[in-house]
RNA sequence: UCCUUGGUAGCUCAGUUGGCAGAGCAGCGGACUGUUAAUCCGCGGGUCGCAGGUUCGAGUCCUGCCCAAGGAGCCA
């Protein structure tokens, strides 16, 4: 029988005599007196061993024993205003469950490949920690916005027949006598028929892209939330978003402020801000603003918004902007372009501040039957692949729209970490499949 | 796929004009009863990314390849 008693609780058993296991997280010992650094997951806590109040065995075992060993620690609980969680543990027993040696990770400077080589045990230390407590926060707060706003959960496919956009590369996997499947690079399609069934709807599930894609703001593999609503044109989109995003900001910063402020000492004032409403633009805003900020290097509609250019627009605001009307050639087929310019898609994004760039992109889809079907064709889709997306529009069309918001961008841009690798657990990159 | 910068001890890096392979940290042994990246003494540690080439001699110069980091394109 192990104790159930954690790190976090010790603050309520003061002056109590407690068992915990957990791993060494370091260690610093004199002659007769060893200071033991426990962690076990919900937190660190500083065990004192006195030479005096352990069996020799125990003493010896504290000396011994390397980073990362797994033990069990039995002492009492004291206050001391020298230990960062304001209390130690006096040990009085100390037994190891397994001996570790030449952990490979110090307390000291490592390089990412370093870093992510060894991420089955960087995830140890209390920044990766921290980092994937926050992640989970982040999607329980997701989930827990869409499932209070009556919204459904309609999972989507990961194995699918085709490409849903016909853009990016996907990855290939053998099926059966049906020949090749793919891997979904997005659920929104699927999305749009459940929200026809259900009225609000919201994917949340792993997509994957197979673009040799090699920035900080890159996986092949990460998780996307895909609202998709019926009855809510391009306006309703815009306001959806900005709820969301600051509901969602706002319960991780209620739950997490103390690490993001002190362990990833991130500018917590920069996400207080994160409040209604959002500044909107317009694309063609946009650029004109980017040609003003940026005169030396000319830039004109029509162009693609890249990362330089989202990180001037970004500083002009101090919360996440919104941009929308897009030139439809920009965008994928299923957008439903503005009924009073044919050049313009009634598609949203959001960049995040600080230069964290795009958490968040969707729109009001196309709800003509005539129309999409054109555009399919335009865009040199096969029809056959899109029979089913095409009923949508045969079967009681209405007017929807939705989006897809980044879940690891999200975290970066609120953990303020510069790299997409660290916030998700095992990351999966063009050049890393393992661990 | 393209561009840039890198690859030297377990880690982070230095290595001059081509002339004996180095430091800090980690590890190991020892000392120390209040340490916070402890301190002090001692010790071990190398396929200089790989393969060729030039040279009396290559970590250093040349060619090819591999790998990594950052960026571009594309995207969330």
């Amino acid at each position: 029988m192990f104790p159930t008693l954690t790190i976090a609780d010790i603050p309520h058993h003061e002056g109590k005599s407690v068992t915990l296991s957990g791993w060494l997280y370091s260690k610093r010992s004199s002659g007769k007196l060893a200071f033991l650094q426990l962690r076990d997951g919900s937190g660190v806590i500083q065990c004192v061993v006195s030479k005096a109040d352990v069996p020799p065995a125990a003493f010896e075992t504290a000396q011994r024993i390397g980073d990362e060993s797994s033990v069990t620690v039995t002492g009492t609980v004291r206050a001391d205003k020298r230990s960062a969680l304001g209390f130690e543990i006096g040990v009085t027993d100390l037994t190891a469950l397994q001996e570790a040696r030449d952990y490979p990770i110090a307390a000291k400077e490592h390089g990412p490949a370093f870093l992510m080589d060894h991420r089955h045990l960087w995830m140890r230390t209390p920044r990766q920690r921290a980092v994937l407590g926050i992640r989970a926060t982040l999607i329980k707060s997701i989930r827990d916005y869409f499932d209070s706003r009556g919204f459904t959960l309609t999972d989507a496919p990961i194995l699918t027949p085709a490409a849903c956009e016909g853009t990016s590369t996907l990855f290939e996997v053998p099926y059966f006598d049906l020949g090749k499947a793919f891997l979904t690079q997005s659920g929104q399609l699927y999305g749009e028929a459940a929200a026809m069934a259900v009225g609000k709807a919201y994917v949340f599930g792993p997509t994957f892209r197979a673009e040799k894609s090699k920035t900080r703001r890159h996986l092949t593999e990460f998780w996307m939330v895909e609202p998709e609503v019926a009855f809510m044109d391009l306006a309703g989109d815009m306001d959806l978003a900005e709820d969301f995003i600051v509901e969602i900001v706002g319960r991780v910063l209620e739950k997490h402020r103390k690490e993001i402020a002190g362990l990833l000492e991130r500018d917590i004032a920069a996400l207080e801000r994160v409040q209604k409403p959002f500044p909107r633009i317009t694309y063609t805003e946009g650029i004109e603003r980017i040609q003003q900020a940026r005169p030396e290097t000319p830039i004109t509609w029509g162009d693609d918004i890249g990362g330089d250019e989202e990180t001037i627009l970004a500083n002009q605001f101090d919360r996440p902007v919104l941009m929308h009307h897009f030139p439809s050639a920009m965008k994928a087929f299923y957008f439903k372009h503005d009924p009073t310019d044919d050049n313009l898609a009634l598609g949203v994004d959001v960049l995040a501040p600080e230069g964290f760039g795009e958490i968040l992109g969707g729109g009001q889809r196309e709800d003509d039957y005539d129309t999409l079907l054109a555009r399919i064709d335009a865009h040199k889709l096969p029809r056959e692949a899109f029979g089913w997306y095409l009923d949508l529009r045969k079967y009681g069309s209405v007017p929807h729209a939705g989006f897809g918001l980044g879940v690891e961008r999200t975290v970066a841009w609120i953990c303020g970490l510069h790299h997409v690798r660290e916030t998700i657990p095992f990351a999966r990159m063009m050049e890393r499949l393992t661990p």
